[in-house]
RNA sequence: GGAGAUGUGUCCGAGUGGUUGAAGGAGCACGGUUGGAAACCGUGUAUAGGUGCAAGCCUAUCUAGAGUUCGAAUCUCUACAUCUCCGCCA
């Protein structure tokens, strides 16, 4: 969320990032309703004052054992003003407040400005790409060959997407979700925390997927309650409705979550095996910093989801997302993408994000500064890692020409032969 | 799921429907005292919106929402949360 002074002082500032980001926000009707909440919060405070002003009369009078039956018949259809005007302010406010959830988030100045994915830029490469003598297999094959997948199965219990592990498949996969927890803790001095899969709507606006992601995201209507897209929701909604003390930053969660997305609207589109899935598993790191650290601790949290892959030894780029690919929260958004030889080409194992002071505002997460002054902190999320594309990129990386695979080194340890 | 109790500021904790944004503590901050500290003394200690150059003033907020009333922290209803007991259960 944006000031609202901020928006009125720059709207075309605001436009400008509004239209950059492919979004639709209407600021001129936001700058209006603004007027109107303003003036039906002066009438409705005009009126309360006559009353509390007349009230406080009536009590004085009937201490003194006087007569207040003429103010106080004066006073009848106040109550009766003053509930209209109450209704008028709410109506503002909520239309007020219903239209700027859906104004996105500044983009820094160094964002690209770009349509899609094509205009991101590429920041840097890390490692280097095997030269094979064989022709690799994708993951499906090699993981078919191993009996790793039955996503079959997975698709008769549950639908497609939702894969099931087996295995050698799943203790790959819980032996990843270990190794990155650890390293982040031991190497990077995250705290761990384990968080629930289910978070109510106020969760949801918080962190910025409701309202604009609402179909992407699976309800439970019953008990209004959502399935988390991704454990920065819960993680980040941690310290929500709180003023921190000054000493409490910066703070630093890792945590592991199931993840679950609907995909409306992606069939079809690179799903091939583990590539898009409606649930996987990611570790998560969220911060929570002094806003004049913010941008520093986004390249801090880049090199900190890096250092995984580098651990697991598999090549990736680094990109600088475009203003049309940055999503609605987020100031600057980077993106990590392994190599995969035998999908033949890159896929987004991370997204690392600096949100300023947008979900804070959202989500009411302030401290109290050195000089006692509440300020809202900035926070800052970013995958370290998503497991399925890192499984992938295992498996297509580390292949023999006969079908099997070799374990990454940093994994020998949480992989015990038996 | 059933029965009951409770929900006040950073924390503890008062609060008879009428100058109560809220007593009193504790904590914290600053100042005094001290060689230094503890103890002690003094002062200060919410958030949001509006208005003003500013001091300030007005409004809202005692879990949330609705109701009764000229007036609600206080009375009524609903929701939520916590605790206790019973039931069920990994």
């Amino acid at each position: 969320m944006l000031d609202l002074k901020f928006i009125r002082e720059n709207a075309e500032l605001v436009k400008t990032a509004v239209k950059n980001k492919n979004e639709k926000a209407d600021i001129d009707k936001i700058i209006e309703l603004d007027e109107a909440k303003r003036i039906a919060q002066f009438n409705f405070d005009q009126k309360k004052a006559e009353q509390n002003k007349v009230s406080k009369e009536i009590g004085l009078k009937k201490k003194n054992k006087e007569d207040a039956s003429d103010l106080i018949n004066q006073m009848a259809s106040v109550a009766q003003e003053i509930k209209d005007l109450k209704a008028e302010l709410t109506d503002a406010e909520t239309a007020l407040n219903d239209a700027i959830m859906w104004v996105p988030n500044l983009p820094h100045a160094d964002v690209p400005v770009g349509k899609s994915e094509d205009d991101n830029q590429v920041i840097r490469e890390w490692g280097k790409k095997r030269d094979f003598t064989f022709q690799p297999l994708d993951h499906v094959e090699i993981a078919e060959k191993n009996a790793l997948l039955d996503l079959e199965r997975g698709a008769k219990i549950s639908g497609s997407g939702f894969p099931i592990h087996t295995g050698m498949g799943a203790r790959l996969e819980r032996a990843l979700i270990n190794f990155m927890l650890d390293y982040h803790i031991l190497h990077h001095g995250y705290t761990e925390i384990m968080v629930p899969s289910l978070v109510n709507p106020t969760s949801m606006k918080g962190t910025g997927q409701l309202p604009k992601l609402k179909d992407d995201m699976y309800c439970v209507s019953e008990d209004d309650m959502y399935l988390i897209p991704t454990a920065e929701v819960p993680i980040t909604n941690f310290f929500s409705q709180e003023i921190l003390k000054n000493d409490a930053l910066p703070q630093k969660f890792v945590g592991f979550s199931n993840c679950f997305r609907r995909e409306a609207g992606s069939y079809g589109k690179d799903t091939r095996g583990l590539q898009r899935l409606h649930q996987f598993n990611k570790v998560e790191m969220v911060r929570f910093v002094h806003p004049e650290e913010s941008w520093k601790v986004l390249e801090e949290m880049v090199n900190d989801a890096e250092d995984i892959l580098k651990a697991l030894n598999l090549p990736y780029r680094l990109l600088r997302l475009c203003t049309g690919d940055t999503s609605f929260a987020s100031a600057m958004t980077y993106d990590l993408e392994v190599w995969a030889p035998g999908a033949n080409k890159y896929l987004e194992v991370s997204s690392v994000s600096n949100f300023a002071d947008f979900q804070a505002r959202r989500a009411s997460i302030r401290f109290r500064d050195a000089d006692g002054k509440v300020q809202f902190v900035h926070t800052l999320n970013g995958s370290g890692l998503a497991t399925p594309r890192t499984i992938i990129a295992i498996l297509e990386n580390y292949q023999n020409a006969d079908g099997s695979f070799e374990i990454p080194e940093v994994l020998k340890a949480y992989l015990p032969k038996i």
